[in-house]
DNA sequence: GCCAACGTTGGC
DNA sequence: GCCAACGTTGGC
């Protein structure tokens, strides 16, 4: 099983509404090293770091699960959604998603300084200066310190 | 709102 | 196939 990183926008789309959805279609990936993470790697059971950007502050906010294998990603030719390619068709699609389902919400949001005042995590890709993937992957290690940290933030709570 | 970093596009 | 211009990401 493997672990990722996957960033969301919480005012697009937040950890409460893949909580209250269930599950959702990761639509709108268009970058071609993330989308092939989706394609090529991403496995059901495999858990997602749901990380919020843009967002104040920054950081994992909780935990998902792949829940279904990547397909074409429908957005990618609905002239209607922000996310329509021209170049892409049902006949031929260019983009795919997986789906997700909600697994966890962190009682207090891991942020990004959290995440770089560990030095054990110091390797993370997503620590990385100018990295701007939104899909990533995660190690065993890390993921199981970031476990750690939710849990012992979950008790002082 | 700024801007560094980076991916993509398109002219040549 | 190079690379300048442009657009986007995302922390601050």
């Amino acid at each position: 099983m493997a672990y990722w990183l996957m960033k969301s926008e919480p005012e697009v789309y937040s950890i409460e509404d893949l909580k209250s959805d269930g599950r959702t279609e990761w639509e709108g990936v268009r970058n071609y090293q993330a989308r092939n993470y989706m394609m090529k790697e991403m496995k059901v059971g495999d858990i997602v770091l749901f990380y919020h950007s843009n967002a104040q502050p920054p950081g994992v906010a909780g935990l998902g699960t792949v829940s279904r294998l990547a397909k074409p990603d429908a957005s990618s030719w609905n002239k209607k959604t922000p996310y329509y390619d021209e170049k892409s068709t049902p006949e031929s699609p260019r983009w795919f998603c997986v789906e997700v389902a909600f697994k966890a919400e962190f009682s207090k949001i891991i942020s990004l300084e959290d995440l770089r005042e560990e030095p054990r995590l110091s390797k993370m890709e997503v620590l990385k200066k100018g990295q701007r993937l939104s899909i990533m992957p995660v190690r065993n290690e890390e993921f199981k310190i970031i476990e750690k940290m939710a849990q012992i933030n979950s008790k002082i709570k």
